[in-house]
DNA sequence: TTTTTCATGTAAGAAAAGCTAACATTTGTT
DNA sequence: AACAAATGTTAGCTTTTCTTACATGAAAAA
């Protein structure tokens, strides 16, 4: 797995923040999450943290809903996702790898979260357009 | 600004992930702002919240500490960084600009955090490097 | 048209995490 | 030794999040 891919999974976002960054309610989120649309991590004390991939995730979701589609096919939609991404990363399989220490892994990620987009500008829509062509 | 700007200095991270990504005490982290080296918004119950720049100021602080320097020191090279940042500003000021509503900032906020790296994957050590050549 | 089902709201009680303030400890300086 | 700087630790309080349970509105099914 590539760092900023790491990164994209890295537990960080309590459900406050992630309520405001996706303007859903904490009942939403947590009633996605009860139908396994998500799967967000827990910390020790039993609080979700959720990664931009959740947050990702949350968002098609709710643009889903939003057109229409219920939760039991928006599962299917995501698990086809699934599918079509690890076909993708068997394909960059090929490829060796070494291990990285405890220490080493944290600082990857830690870099990759904080650069991100440091020094570039890039504005995209919702990944949407994976499903619908 | 520009949206990646806006992006970085969103507060949303809690003192716990900011534990985490730095390795730092919530102690050390308060102290820190206490002496005015960082200033992380708050949540209307009072709670921290800190942006992705906050997180790249502790790290700088954390390192400079390493070095040797102690907070007033620390706070200076944040002044003379801060004055840099904002002569390179008034540089690009000269373009002009149109105002973004409520919604559309949000928007921009939200796919600025979400895109972040997603598909392009960079490894950058800290910014020490503008200090020290 | 009733009755279900789906998605969401709301409330209660418990527990975790964060807050401030105060005092303690460590390490380096005068 | 006395002091200052940086950090640890503790206590009491507040905010946030957790689970569970029941309520509601709208759409689908009967």
């Amino acid at each position: 797995m590539s760092g900023s891919q790491l990164r994209r999974s890295l537990p960080i976002f309590s459900i406050g923040s992630v309520m405001q960054l996706t303007e859903l309610s904490a009942r939403q989120i947590r009633y996605y999450e009860e139908h396994e649309l998500i799967t967000p991590q827990r910390t020790e004390g039993n609080r979700r943290l959720f990664s931009l991939n959740d947050i990702d995730r949350l968002l098609e979701i709710k643009e889903l809903l939003e057109q229409g589609v219920n939760l039991a096919g928006i599962k299917k939609l995501m698990e086809v996702k699934e599918q079509n991404t690890a076909i993708e990363a068997v394909k960059q399989e090929e490829k060796p790898r070494r291990d990285l220490s405890e220490k080493e892994l944290r600082n990857l990620l830690r870099s990759e979260l904080l650069q991100a987009g440091k020094y570039k500008s890039s504005l995209r829509q919702g990944d949407m357009s994976r499903f619908f062509h």
